[in-house]
RNA sequence: GGUGGGAUUCCCGAGUGGCCAAAGGGAUCAGACUGUAAAUCUGACGCGAGAGCUUCGGUGGUUCGAAUCCACCUCCCACCA
């Protein structure tokens, strides 16, 4: 064990947490001799942050976590016009009000990641603020005259839309550079915020935000990304069958999300500790180790979704998840109280009510009604191999047409309750 | 503007008058093996429990019969100007 603390960068570097950054050097003196005003800003694009957030979120606790102080910036203008980066097409406006009530829940969701509290905690800002009313003649004069077109069009980030002729780019969003780099010279002005951190296509307008906060305030900043986060296997991080994997509790359940951090690939699951949980890398070193010379079941899993769920929903959420995880796992339903169904459809098992009539009512179409399968197909399947279950009645085809049989009173638990599972891993709560 | 090529089921991509609900691959779902992992193997994969119903860019036509032939339309690609 080493016995001096690792600096922040090595600490992020250990960790596999950047991908670039200005001058190293001078970032590392930087932050070493004071404690640093930074910044990530999140544009509204949904009602909800979703996993792809999580990282640069957890990042700006970390350097919380080292004396420093992060500023949470709420794309409120930024949010109106699209980030252009890297993006194949032109992206749909929304509303004024649309943006605003966005806005509005992703501060909800900022302030659980971040410590506010005292006059040295950290700052929630919207660049609304100082976007919203500048006028056109100002804003041309006074921040367009910074930036010349030839170095704009030259950005990566933007030039696939430029050189396809099918696509194109609007002036609009040709324009978003600009605004985020004058956020940054307006919170270097207001908050002496010296480096602004963001995901790895965020570079371009990072260092436009550089330039522009030196030659408007003479200041030298900073800049930092973080890598992309990505799967062995190739696929895309942060989804499943269902979409993106939410912050919001509404969106995706916590038992949900606890599962999706539980389905984690060997191949990736040490380096996601890394990345989302804050376990010093040591620690994550040995436990790999220990998964290693250990027989069977790797325990790195139950860690990191664990740990995960308990910084995105907390203690009391996460003992939910696991509630019902172990009583869906544990193939034993028998020991679940009337209590704990309650409970299990209000930590977010996916529940159904029963239509009154179950007459003529197929297991394919109330399955595929309550969205347990896609189609019918994926049941008729699961029902000729005997895959799906009633409570703990086995059903083949023949029960196909007897969901009426299957779904009485007296077959319910506590007289209104069937858990319905497909396949290993898919779970559904009917009721009355 | 001219000439040629193309649009097929979630994606890629075969199919050029009946044997086509349409090869093959990928994705997805289920099963076996395992560890709610990966790899591998098996099955399903337009919709429907089923009888059956609806597809091959769009519209109309030829034909007993069309994804396949004809006409027009829409969009894409290539070369020429």
């Amino acid at each position: 064990m080493k016995m001096t603390k690792l600096t922040l960068l090595e600490d992020l570097k250990a960790r596999g947490l950047i991908a670039q950054m200005t001058d190293e050097e001078a970032l590392a003196s930087h932050l070493a001799e004071s404690a640093v005003t930074l910044y990530c800003g999140f544009d509204p694009t949904a009602d909800s942050l979703h996993l792809g957030h999580l990282v640069p979120l957890l990042m700006l606790r970390r350097f919380q976590e080292y004396g420093h102080r992060p500023i949470a910036l709420v794309g409120g203008a930024t949010g109106m016009i699209g980030d252009p980066s890297f993006k194949a097409q032109e992206r749909q406006l929304n509303s004024t009000e649309v943006v605003a009530a966005w806005s509005e829940c992703l501060k909800q969701q900022i302030s659980q990641f971040i410590y506010f509290d005292d006059e040295k905690g950290a700052i929630l800002a919207n660049n609304y603020d100082w976007t919203a009313n500048v006028d056109m003649l100002t804003f041309l004069r006074d921040i367009g005259k910074h930036f010349t077109v030839n170095k704009m069009i030259a950005k990566e980030s933007v030039r696939q839309r430029i050189e396809r002729e099918d696509s194109g780019i609007s002036f609009t969003e040709f324009t978003y550079q600009i605004l985020q780099s004058y956020d940054y010279q307006v919170l270097n002005e207001r908050y002496n915020c010296t480096l602004q951190i963001g995901g790895s296509d965020q570079w371009g307008n990072i260092t436009g935000g550089i330039d522009l906060t030196r030659r408007m305030n003479a200041k030298h900043v900073h800049g930092l990304t973080l890598p992309l986060i990505t799967k062995s296997d190739g696929t895309k991080f942060g989804k499943t069958e269902g979409g993106a994997v939410w912050l919001s509790p509404q969106k995706t359940s916590p038992y949900a999300f606890y599962q999706f951090w539980l389905q984690t690939p060997d191949a990736d699951v040490y380096r996601f500790l890394k990345f989302f949980t804050f376990l010093s890398v040591d620690a994550i070193d040995a436990l790999e180790e220990q998964d290693r010379t250990t027989e069977g079941r790797p325990q790195a899993q139950r860690v990191l979704a664990e740990e995960v769920t308990r910084l995105v929903h907390g203690e009391e959420l996460l003992a939910a998840a696991q509630r019902i995880t172990q009583a869906l796992f544990s193939g034993d339903l028998s020991q679940l109280s009337q209590a704990d169904y309650q409970q299990l459809q209000q930590d977010g098992l996916p529940a159904t009510q029963l239509p009154k009539s179950l007459e003529e009512v197929s297991l394919t179409s109330l399955l595929v009604d309550a969205e347990v399968a896609a189609n019918g197909k994926q049941v008729k399947d699961a029902l000729q191999r005997e895959s799906v279950w009633v409570n703990d009645q086995v059903c083949g085809m023949e029960h196909n047409m007897q969901c009426a049989d299957l779904f009485t009173q007296q077959n319910a638990r506590f007289g209104t309750y069937f858990l319905v599972k497909l396949g290993k891993k898919k779970h559904h709560l009917f009721y009355f």
